[in-house]
DNA sequence: ATAACATATGAATAGTTGTTCATATGTTCA
DNA sequence: TGAACATATGAACAACTATTCATATGTTAT
């Protein structure tokens, strides 16, 4: 969503001070790198496409086999591969008829395995 | 976003068995930890909660020093902060008139790392 | 060329989400 | 108690998104 800048007037509560606000503002990364960031985390926020991931983490698949295994269309399935490769978290390559997918690179499972970590130290 | 259950009819590319995608069926985490984990990685999809924790990793702070930071109102970083707290990714203290948050655990900063680790191989 | 198959894609739609606005709650101090 | 301040929250709205449906593109075999 796209966030309008809001003027904000400093509060009272001097609890950081202004000098603090700043350099903890300068020391943040660039608007654009956290920008880039909640992108990709946005990739891995849908279930359908974590299913997806996990599943070319096991085995390189076509369209219509990821489409079985998750009991949904082809038409979804492709759609998600679509995003998923923009996001450079997979890739393709075709053999004839078919388009074989597969993990890009390892980052994958280690952005799913920190995400598990928080998991189970945090469920009821 | 729900999503219906669709039958599907299994393609006739022979890819993967069908013992094949039994097996990584089988394999695959269950349906409620994966779908935890995609809810996990929603609360990092946005870019206002990105910068919220990455600011938190630098200091604890109070929600109106949070908004003068971002330069957003009060309202909408506590709502956000609502968020990063039911997800267990901030805790909260209170003094006085003046709450203030900070991180829950390590795993932020770790998640924060694999995807910068992502982004930085894949930038155009 | 034509049929059959695998995949991709545009439009439409229903469901979701982030921010704003108004207001409520909780705390301190006079 | 009442005023001032810090934070929380419900409702509303605009923007976004995942799926579906229909159809297009690309490939193979006849």
């Amino acid at each position: 969503m796209v966030q309008k800048i809001q003027p904000v007037e400093r509060c009272d509560c001097e609890v950081i001070h202004e000098d603090t606000v700043n350099r903890v503002r300068e020391k943040m990364p660039l608007e654009e790198t956290l920008y880039d960031l909640a992108e990709l985390f946005k990739v891995f926020g849908d279930s359908t496409r974590i299913k997806i991931l996990w599943a070319l983490d096991e085995a390189e698949m076509c369209v219509c086999d990821i489409a079985v295994l998750l009991k949904m269309t082809q038409s979804a399935i492709s759609h998600q591969l679509r995003l998923l490769k923009q996001a450079a978290l997979v890739k393709s390559r075709r053999e004839g008829k078919i388009v074989f997918y597969s993990l890009e690179d390892e980052h994958v499972k280690q952005i799913f395995d920190q995400g598990l970590i928080h998991i189970s130290e945090n469920k009821e």
